[in-house]
DNA sequence: AACCAGGTACCTA
DNA sequence: TAGGTACATGGT
């Protein structure tokens, strides 16, 4: 089945995307992006691949979801519903964005559906190397070994938030993940299990503001974090990764700053308004080049 | 071999 | 409010 685009879409961008980040939560061969999820409540196993004006969705297993629901997950995952003629026409004259969108065109933004992998991904992500981070989510995911077998290959699921809470802190110290990010951790995904932090609750708010000072009012949820999950996981295209390191890079190049401090990049970056998600990342694209 | 990683909480003045 | 520090460990 297909899952259409609205505006352009270059599958094979965010495919290239994909294949260099080392999520295990996906797997990435011959041009085919392949994933095990529970979709309301069934697990599910499919593969994605381009198609001129979207997605081609292949379901290799399901435990008794629907096509429909399986189809708005990929819609999600990679972001097709958004127009992505909106963020050009607003951009094109940008001196930053501007030289890289030929390159770019059609790049989307690889989503979390899950909101407790963002939430993970954006605790263990935290003033490490991406790399290391990458090792340590891959312990986690492997500790719980929850997956789809699938011609004998394993496809990993996301744990629950309620298991990774239950996770007692010294299993999370023998992966070597901090004992002050276990406990942010196993915090978050209490929240989320117990409610105030699911993504249900989440998209509840009516603002940006509100939503960001709920979430930050939580241990281990700093402007940072709260914002890598509303881009990723809530879509507030609005949002712009306060304090990210990789983002003071961009800006060490694009305006010749020595050291951008984290109030010069918010304010340039707030500049962008709704178009702030996209610029973000897009920005973080043209380091790789 | 320092210094930096897609930070945050906590402390001090 | 502003500025410094511990955390924990791999990468370059």
């Amino acid at each position: 089945m297909i899952v259409e685009a609205d505006g352009p879409f270059d599958f094979k961008k965010t495919y290239n995307y994909m294949k260099q980040q080392d999520d295990c939560l996906y797997n990435v061969v011959d041009e085919t992006v392949r994933k095990a999820a529970v979709i309301n409540g069934y697990k599910v196993l499919f593969e994605v691949t381009g198609a001129p004006c979207g997605a081609n969705v292949e379901v290799l297993v399901n435990e008794g979801a629907d096509e429909s629901d399986i189809q708005n997950y990929v819609r999600d995952w990679f972001d097709l519903a958004y127009d992505l003629n909106d963020f050009y026409a607003h951009v094109e004259n940008d001196d930053r964005l501007s030289p890289h969108l030929n390159t770019l065109y059609g790049f989307r933004m690889l989503a979390y559906v899950d909101i407790a992998d963002a939430f993970m991904w954006a605790v263990l992500g935290q003033q490490i190397n991406m790399k290391f981070a990458y090792v340590l989510k891959r312990r986690v995911i492997e500790h719980f070994n929850r997956h789809v077998l699938y011609e004998d290959v394993k496809y990993y699921l996301m744990p629950s938030a309620e298991e990774l809470a239950a996770l007692p802190t010294e299993t999370f110290r023998d992966m070597q993940i901090s004992t002050r990010k276990a406990e942010y951790l196993k915090g978050v995904m209490a929240e989320i299990d117990k409610g105030p932090l699911s993504k249900k609750s989440l998209l509840k708010f009516d603002s940006y503001d509100e939503v960001l000072k709920f979430m930050t009012s939580h241990r281990g949820i700093g402007p940072w974090s709260a914002n890598t999950v509303l881009m990723r996981s809530l879509k507030y295209r609005n949002a712009v990764p306060v304090g990210d390191a990789g983002l003071k890079n961009v800006f060490i190049k694009t305006d010749s700053i020595e050291k951008p401090s984290t109030a010069y990049v918010e304010k340039e970056m707030r500049r962008y308004g709704r178009h702030s998600m996209y610029a973000t990342v897009y920005l973080w694209e043209t380091l790789k080049e």
